[in-house]
DNA sequence: TATAAAATTCATCAAAAATGAATCTTTAAC
DNA sequence: GTTAAAGATTCATTTTTGATGAATTTTATA
């Protein structure tokens, strides 16, 4: 019952982006690397999923880097997080081929994690990056 | 962000015992090893910590097994999963030896992240075993 | 054309979850 | 009191999957 620290790194560079919009020269990989101590090499597979996901656009060459492709407002933390963790399995199938105690047992648990589980992201989908982020105006809010 | 098969197994052990409440012979580790296809050994440590925690009561010897020590309508999943469940951690503390703006922005994280957990959790806690487990009153439900 | 950026590929490494055999301990039934 | 049935303990692995990073390739600008 965790995040993992890919969804944890997903959101630091949300956060990072979210932060410094409006500087001159767009945020690079290496800059969010060595702000939080992580390989380049590994952020980059983030970013790059981030970018599939379309909540980044990257640019490659000289002066490139990364920009969000939505305002900050309207990034939910529930949407990342439902694109970011892979495995939200609650429990294991019980076996069903046994008898209707069982099965309806195993049914109303089932049915009772997965509303926790919307419970926990619909908290998340109230919050947007914009919320995470001081809105210092200064463009450069990481310096 | 998903649960352990441990806690799956512990929920298992518990709705076993709630249905079979009432019967003449206990429950034992044996029969819902074989119940669930698990193995005797390994589902005997999810027993001793259950019986650890305070929920079962265990009688050894023969005619010896397993029983609930509270009602089954007294016992919250919430509870359950709190025990049984080890690590709850939702990111990593960033480093904040940098500075104010990042500093924030993990805070206010942190508390999402904790909200959204506690809400999960709050779902739990309004669920019983005795929800669970049909009450047939044959005492054998299982059969 | 040199440099700086993202993107890809490959190979592990590490941590923790999951499993189960073998054995020991306890106790009721016979 | 012996024996069988039950839980308890110990030990060693196995499996999974998350996490990591070096090396290289691609792209674009100054």
């Amino acid at each position: 019952m965790k995040l993992t620290s890919w969804t944890d790194y997903s959101l630091r560079v949300l956060m990072y982006c979210a932060a410094s919009q409006g500087r001159a020269q767009p945020v690079t990989i290496t800059e969010i690397a060595q702000a939080h101590q992580i390989s380049r090499s590994h952020l980059t597979k983030v970013v790059v999923e981030l970018s599939n996901q379309g909540l980044l656009a990257t640019t490659r060459g000289r002066g490139g880097g990364l920009r969000l492709l939505k305002p900050a407002k309207d990034i939910a933390l529930g949407d990342v997080v439902r694109q970011t963790e892979t495995d939200f399995t609650m429990v294991e199938c019980f076996d069903s081929a046994h008898n209707d105690c069982r099965l309806i047992g195993h049914c109303r648990l089932k049915g009772v994690l997965n509303q926790a589980l919307q419970s926990y992201l619909q908290v998340l989908d109230r919050v947007t990056l914009a919320d995470l982020v001081p809105n210092t105006g200064s463009g450069v809010p990481l310096a």
